[in-house]
DNA sequence: CGATTTTGACCCGCGC
DNA sequence: GCGCGGGTCAAAATCG
């Protein structure tokens, strides 16, 4: 994390303000993706190992690396389908739009025909596995896309102020589109 | 000192 | 089969 050059609290009302202004004013989009592809079923198999990067033979990872349910081994193979994801995507500055969750960063990748790196983020609530990735438009760098993947199984834990003000926005869109209610639905719970 | 970010390596499905 | 594109892990660095 690098140490914010900036400093909003004294911001005469440009940046932190401004960008969730903005947000209120911008556009919305809201677009849910369930898993359209069913194609998952790969071999139907967990059984990658031998990552000795160097040394350190985590062996029992499996494929995905990620869900070791390689036990109870008679279910195999049901456990994989992708949650349904909720996007958004708004105008902002900042990308760390916070939602009330903590988040933890776990990586950080470059997606083609983009100049901005897309990050990963996962909730650190032990048990949840709510993913979130956001990705800024290299065309627009005002507008930033967030991606929620999964539903929390654990109540927030901040004020929310800022997101309670946004979902009041999309609830406005969610009329024209179905799909935002469901979002919301899912993100207040 | 623990939690979180950083960052390169690795993995996997898919298209060629 | 290989390379590309996207996603994740984990060790080291960093922050609070
Ligand atoms: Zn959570």
């Amino acid at each position: 994390m690098e140490n914010y050059p900036i400093l909003f609290a004294t911001q005469p009302s440009s940046s932190t303000c401004n960008s969730y202004h903005l947000m209120s004013h911008g556009l919305f989009s809201v677009s849910q993706n369930e898993e359209l592809s069913n194609s998952k079923d790969d071999g139907g198999n967990v059984e990658r190992n031998s990552r000795h990067v160097g040394e350190e033979s985590s062996a029992g990872r499996d494929g995905g690396r990620g869900e070791a349910d390689a036990f109870v081994g008679n279910k195999k193979r049901e456990k994989k389908e992708r949650q349904p994801q909720y996007a958004f995507q708004t105008r902002s500055q900042v990308d760390i739009l916070d939602d009330g969750y903590r988040w933890r960063k776990y990586g950080q990748k470059a997606v083609k025909d983009n100049n901005f790196p897309r990050s990963y983020y996962r909730c650190t609530y032990q048990g949840c596995n709510v993913k979130k990735q956001v990705q800024r438009l290299s065309r627009d760098e005002g507008v930033v896309v967030t991606t929620y993947e999964g539903t929390h199984t654990h109540p927030i834990e901040k004020s929310n102020d800022n997101f309670e003000h946004i979902l009041t926005q999309m609830q406005v869109y969610s009329k024209l589109n179905n799909t935002s209610s469901t979002f919301i639905n899912h993100m207040f719970q």
